[in-house]
DNA sequence: GCTAACGTATTT
DNA sequence: AAATACGTTAGC
């Protein structure tokens, strides 16, 4: 796989030598040996320095001031000696230099002439000997390049092609993503890489995914009403994983054992659209599990979705690549290349799929939401977001027990909440209450029972193997390219409309119609909500795909997502506005901590286990570290207008914390939360607070200290609609008709349900 | 000439 | 292995 890191060994060999000399602090001969980089570049070795697109979404945002390296700028107060590039700023597709020529003829790219083969005419850097040419400058016309769709302008030229040379480097040179960056992905995967991988990869051997200590094992069963009644996706006619891996190593792996130089040799159109569709089924095969989810009902609200229930799965052999008649030239989910229907037939060979011109729509989607960002923003100078960098998996040898033999089906929740109680509830009690009577559905997640999150959790080594693509760039072609370089009359955005109106997983299915579908089926508009809940295991290729999706709103609830995966995600997500993570771990959710998300409207961490006050203040405090002036000390939440925290075993004090920090605060949950009580509701209505004239509803649904008192308290909040006491012990019914009567002058509520006021508009 | 920051070496 | 340091390149 072409995850190459910017300091992988070999290929820099000279250039490393080189710097070697140069880097030395001690003997400065480093003008000497920069010198001699330049002279040495068109032979194999030194190579060119890349720099930044300056279109990217990382590349238009401004630096985010927090990350460790804007701290170590001098501009915000650091000594300046890291020299390094916001990590929200890192390019996602860094491009030659414009002093970049070709070796052969000594001119520039000329990709922006109108000539039709723009390809020939723009500049090819080897990820290999390193050498810059045009590919039509290049002598050996009959053997073939290898495009790397990952980099603009790379490939493993004909020349190393030819000479069987291998690229060790395939993500090509200048691809630096962050390798350095604390808890870069990266760095697992350069370690992972460099120990070698194993076809047979044993759950032992794998490095366990999370930071912590696994909450469950494989052997812990879910329950079995947990479960959807529906097809699973491991009935599915798949790969099998042995094969799927073989696919994946062929298609990615740059290591190169047995017959590696005849792997790589020539990619086909076919291999590519089996890339792509193997990659995309496997994303969809995970969101098809929820969209076929019935239990949830917001997965109605979400999309009507009767065909998600009934339509028979997914076929694997669908997706595969002799389905695509298509004559689309690329256009693979990763690759912008895509959008150029003109591909001319006597090079098919080049596994040509990268960058065009045209990319105004991205160059749109990323204005967009940055326009986006800056509105919700205007006084806030320096929140930013990562770029995508996405590092699919091949999840291969996660057979999906669960759903498949049923056995997981069978009961237990995990021992850890069965036997003993969180916030002071024992566990059973919470199974009490079904989940209907959650109200109004603002308490999103049923306070039903436990469900067990996934079974093992992804492991680091399935991410390793992927390759990190960047997002597409470029946009996707208007039309859908036909054979005999046709191309069919409808327009994509017609085809969108009808896009729209489909389920994700008929999405899916039409992704493996053709390149050119399966671009268009990505688009992020049809996905703007992406639903994980109580999916297995997160899987890289998840993450890749819901990265490529750019959702608004994700829901990771009850998975087994790591902290490192979550931060992943959620650094690049820049546009999210609802993220649920019901039960998921506080070692997870303390990725919040680090991160920020500054368009969130929606949290949800109800149940999270270990979410307490001291967690409560990590998530919701300010950096700690500011330097007056110049950084944002406001919190990363602050935007947060629906939280969910039922079931923490918190206290007034993270309620202090929420109501300081969290001035749009709207709808709040804290059913089930036993700590709170009337005090708590004194606080959240009391003078002052932005919370009393903020709040429109809150659920406070089995808070047995809540008592009647509470009522008079939200007398004081001026827009409350909803007020949810349902099953709260100590408050009667004749407080809440009394409320009603009070607030009869100014405000008509009724009682919805027992003990649940609503007002009524 | 200046700033940004890439890519690798060195230190922790 | 991760964090840090820095020579040097790229852009303006």
């Amino acid at each position: 796989m072409a995850l190459s890191l910017s300091a992988d060994e070999e290929d820099y060999d000279s250039e490393s030598e080189q710097q070697q000399a140069a880097n030395r602090p001690k003997p400065k001969i480093g003008a000497v040996a920069a010198v001699k980089l330049p002279s040495n570049r068109s032979a194999s070795g030194a190579r060119r320095r890349r720099t930044r697109c300056r279109k990217c979404e990382a590349c238009l945002r401004t630096e985010c001031g927090e990350c460790h390296f804007c701290k170590d700028m001098k501009k915000f107060g650091g000594p300046g000696r890291m020299k390094q590039s916001c990590i929200m700023r890192q390019c996602i597709a860094p491009v030659l230099p414009h002093t970049a020529v070709c070796v052969v003829c000594g001119e520039a790219g000329k990709e922006d002439t109108l000539d039709e083969d723009k390809f020939n005419v723009m500049l090819m850097e080897c990820s290999i000997c390193n050498e810059i040419v045009h590919p039509n400058c290049l002598k050996v016309k009959d053997a073939s390049g290898v495009v790397n769709d990952e980099l603009p302008n790379c490939w493993e030229c004909p020349k190393c092609n030819y000479a069987g040379k291998s690229g060790k480097q395939k993500r090509g040179p200048g691809f630096k993503y962050a390798s350095n960056l604390p808890g870069s992905l990266l760095r697992e995967q350069k370690a992972v890489k460099e120990e070698g991988e194993s076809m047979s990869m044993s759950a032992t051997k794998r490095k366990p995914e999370r930071d912590e200590t696994p909450r469950y094992r494989p052997e812990e069963r879910e329950p079995l009403h947990r479960h959807p009644p529906v097809l699973s996706p491991s009935t599915l006619p798949r790969p099998r994983p042995e094969d799927k891996l073989r696919k994946k190593r062929k298609l990615f792996d740059d290591d190169e054992e047995e017959d590696f130089s005849m792997r790589k040799k020539i990619k086909t159109e076919e291999d590519q659209d089996e890339e792509v569709d193997v990659e995309e089924k496997d994303f969809f095969r995970h969101v098809l599990e929820r969209r076929s989810r019935v239990d949830d009902p917001e997965e109605a609200e979400y999309r009507n979705d009767e065909d998600a229930k009934t339509s028979p799965p997914l076929k694997t052999p669908l997706l595969d690549s002799d389905q695509s008649h298509c004559s689309s030239p690329r256009a693979g989910p990763s690759s912008e290349g895509g959008s150029e229907p003109q591909e001319k037939g006597p090079r098919p060979k080049l596994r040509r799929k990268r960058r065009l011109p045209n990319k105004e729509l991205s160059k749109e989607l990323s204005k967009a939401l940055n326009q986006e960002i800056q509105k919700t923003e205007d006084c806030l100078a320096n929140e930013n977001r990562q770029p995508l960098k996405v590092e699919p998996e091949s999840e291969n040898e996660e057979p999906r027990r669960g759903f498949r033999n049923g056995s997981d089906l069978l009961g237990g929740e995990r021992p850890h909440l069965r036997t003993k109680e969180m916030n002071g509830t024992p566990w059973e009690l919470r199974h009490f209450y079904p989940s209907q009577i959650t109200p109004l559905g603002f308490n999103r997640s049923s306070p039903g029972p436990r469900p067990l999150p996934p079974l093992s959790p992804p492991k680091c080594v399935q991410m390793e193997r992927h390759v990190i693509r960047p997002p597409p760039i470029s946009p996707p072609p208007d039309r859908l390219p036909l054979v005999a370089g046709k191309t069919h009359t409808v327009q994509r955005e017609i085809w969108m409309k009808i896009f729209g109106h489909l389920t994700h997983r008929e999405l899916c299915v039409c992704m493996g119609v053709c390149k050119t579908w399966n671009r268009w089926c990505c688009d992020k508009r049809l996905w703007t909500r992406i639903d994980l809940n109580r999916c297995k295991s997160i899987t890289p290729l998840m993450l890749s795909g819901i990265i490529r999706r750019q959702p608004l709103s994700l829901d990771l609830s009850w998975t087994n997502i790591s902290k490192k995966q979550l931060s992943w995600l959620i650094n690049r997500l820049p546009g999210l506005r609802v993220l649920l993570l019901s039960g998921c771990s506080w070692m997870a959710v303390s990725a919040l901590c680090t991160s920020s998300c500054p368009l969130l409207r929606t949290l949800d961490v109800q149940w999270v286990e270990g979410l307490k006050d001291a967690q409560m203040r990590d998530l919701l405090s300010p950096p700690t570290d500011n330097r007056p002036g110049q950084l944002d000390n406001r919190c990363k939440l602050r935007n947060v207008v629906d939280l969910r925290l039922a079931g923490l075993d918190i206290t007034d004090a993270s309620l202090r914390l929420i109501i300081r920090h969290m001035p749009l605060l709207s709808k709040l949950d804290l059913s089930y939360c036993n700590h709170v009580n009337d005090q708590s509701v004194n606080l959240l209505t009391a003078a002052g607070t932005t919370t009393r004239d903020s709040l429109t509803e809150i659920n406070l649904s089995v808070c047995n200290r809540v008592t009647d008192h509470s009522l008079t308290f939200f007398k004081r909040c001026g827009s409350i609609c909803l007020i949810d006491l349902r099953y709260c012990k100590q408050v009667t019914k004749t407080a809440c008709e009394q409320f009603i009567a009070e607030m009869s002058v100014s405000v008509q509520f009724g009682l919805k349900e027992d003990k649940l006021l609503q007002k009524l508009s």
